[in-house]
DNA sequence: CTGCTATTGATAATCATTCTCAGCACTTTC
DNA sequence: GAAAGTGCTGAGAATGATTATCAATAGCAG
């Protein structure tokens, strides 16, 4: 049960932290076979959920897939996304934390958790438009 | 391109607002069937669509799937879901609007729109395990 | 180097959702 | 009330993402 260190998953990692905001799976298969590895899409697949289980990345569900980023490990955050390039920004939020416990406690709701996420259009993309 | 008040789109409203939490479009679908009627899956999506589209339901993305519930047209509002037994209380949170507003604003992104949604162990479910 | 076993990857299998299209059912018109 | 127009329905096929299968491969310890 030793997890072992291979080219594909440090591929996969690398992949990921070279994006900007969220990619798809699927993408990201696309994107280490253009570039010339021969990885396997099931071998990302796994890849990517290991990294979100060992909380290196983030992963949020979108229009049916399942969209991940590189995250910087241990620390707790939320995600500012443009919706039209996917641009990443992490942002802390103390205050909402704060506000999704007590009216978790409010109602009588123990082991609170949460998901906050803001979209909209970044700078760039506006002035594209 | 008149809409037209059918039966199955009644019957899918009726199940959805008799449901205490967030039903998937399969299991409502279950439902429906177990209980007599003869209604077909793709009609359960396009009632499900419609009716969120109008407003009269929310929807949300989990473990792959959508899930849906019945909810106070007009208003926006957040959730609170047991994640045991998927009971849903809708929440106001002015404070997290604002938040989610300001959050935008300071990075250069306009037109925000958000994703609040609070989970957690409903007081049934915990005297439960 | 050798053996053990976790990992890989091509492909099949699954699962939710959407599409297709012919038949059906409201509505309006005569 | 019958015929015509057209939105709606539903069975099944199609799609697309994700997961399972399983033999072959390749880290890693000794």
């Amino acid at each position: 049960m030793t997890k072992r260190v291979t080219w594909q998953r440090e591929a996969v990692r690398g992949a990921l932290s070279s994006s900007d905001g969220f990619v798809s799976a699927q993408s990201l298969y696309s994107a280490l076979r253009e570039s010339g590895s021969p990885i396997g899409l099931a071998t990302v697949y796994r890849a990517l959920s290991d990294l979100a289980g060992e909380g290196e990345a983030d992963s949020l569900q979108q229009e049916g897939e399942s969209l991940y980023r590189a995250c910087t490990p241990g620390s707790h955050h939320h995600h500012l996304i443009c919706r039209n390039c996917g641009l990443t920004v992490e942002i802390e939020a103390d205050a909402v934390e704060a506000w999704a416990a007590s009216v978790a406690a409010d109602h009588g709701f123990t082991q609170p958790s949460h998901v906050v996420d803001v979209f909209g259009l970044c700078a760039n993309c506006q002035s594209l438009s």
